[in-house]
DNA sequence: TCATGATCTTTTGTCGACAAACCTAGAGAA
DNA sequence: TTCTCTAGGTTTGTCGACAAAAGATCATGA
């Protein structure tokens, strides 16, 4: 089956393309470090590439928000305090929430019934102990398929192609994880449920409860390994 | 009294920052045609540049959404439907929510005072039978304030940097204004009420709900417009 | 010892030139 | 007439080189 997580990624057709999609997944799998500096003429022979392809490249991660640049100085990869990602917490719940309403009343009943077979995949994974990395794929699948099924395309490239990959690359940087799997499996269920009745008010509100628990889940996991920092690397430059 | 209107536009420091800003002026102010190709060599030698500067102001169009880019093919102006400005308007109903809600709990009250001030030069305008170019600024005023207030910086980025800017191109495109001044005036005063009150659920209600009509009022005015084609530029290539 | 300033190196911003891809126009065949 | 294919011109993608700005290093003076 054709796993929609890798939201629609085109592959790459000119060189700034495929160097820019490198430097995403380096950045995104923790290859390289919040706030690193990123040196134009290093990463050009790096990469095989002139400064002009890579500037181009480094300029569409700009606009995904994972570096920042500043006139006359260069470029570095962001730096997510535990603030912004609550800001962004904050912007997916509103997102989100939206998507849910409109996905209630855009998606096909057979659209429907696949993310209710999703929720189960899920409920059997979690009963057989399975808590590990395809938890969390179908995870994504879920709300990813909910994004899509809105049938808004400016909003599905928002939350898809920025939002996400913010929230992956703080993952990737804290190495923080610590899902909830069976709260997230009781809330999924219910907003499918909304669905299935096309109740797309309550499929909103059922959608936003559950991101701000997320919310508060990644806040106290962050918390927890403030007070212990045991092998937290803490990277506050 | 500073406009809060210009949502934090710093002056240009690099060539292509100059550039940027007079190609989003020139599409924003209707300058350029929707749809319109941009060709490199020639932008390139009007504005006495080289065509690397105007490639990186065009890149930073594109992450405004202003442009879109084909490889091997060059770039446009976008072209905005009346589906996609609908679907602009559900994203800020749900970001703007969200802003409603969060500046009702982080406005200093002073700034809610200024609030209520705004909108009450918005009922003198309008009894004063003034419907003209101020009174848009005002609404403009009014909406950005709230959207700081809300202290989220990355939604304050969304909202005034993206949305906001093709909002202003489809008018600018379509010429379509058709205020409602009274009504929006009411909801303006509702809203800043809950604020008041420190209610932050009601003025996300609330907020949403004047965005709503708002959306609704476009789409009447559009249809208008399609079944009256006399000075109706139907841009439809 | 510390602050300050000058010099030098590195990095970024900008430019022009070349190669590949695309679009267009025209000739030829069905 | 209409379709197809080719040739030409135009535009974009890519590259290396130069100038300006920022940062680093070291010397000087208080």
């Amino acid at each position: 089956m054709a796993t929609a997580s890798s939201c629609e990624e085109q592959e790459p057709v000119t060189i700034a393309d495929r160097v820019f999609n490198q430097l995403r997944e380096a950045i995104l799998g923790g290859k390289m470090a919040p706030g690193q500096k990123i040196s134009e003429p290093e990463l050009a022979s790096s990469y095989g590439v002139s400064r002009g392809s890579l500037r181009e490249a480094i300029a569409r991660l700009e606009s995904c928000n994972l570096v920042e640049r500043k006139p006359n100085v260069g470029a570095r990869v962001i730096t997510l305090s535990i603030e912004e990602l609550m800001e962004i917490y904050h912007i997916r719940e509103a997102l989100e929430g939206m998507a849910a309403r409109l996905a209630a009343d855009n998606m096909e009943s057979e659209e429907i019934s696949e993310l209710r077979k999703i929720v189960e995949t899920q409920r059997n994974e979690i009963s057989g102990g399975n808590y590990a990395y395809f938890l969390k794929e179908v995870d994504l699948d879920f709300h990813f398929r909910i994004i899509q099924g809105s049938r808004n395309r400016r909003l599905i490239r928002l939350l898809c192609k920025d939002l996400y990959d913010l929230v992956r690359f703080y993952r990737a940087s804290f190495s923080a994880s610590s899902p909830r799997p069976e709260e997230a499996y009781q809330e999924h269920s219910a907003i499918v449920a909304a669905m299935e009745r096309g109740d797309g008010e309550m499929a909103e509100l059922l959608m936003r409860h559950h991101i701000r628990a997320s919310r508060e889940n990644a806040r106290r996991s962050f918390e927890a390994m403030q007070d212990e920092p045991v092998t937290g690397q803490t990277a506050r430059q």
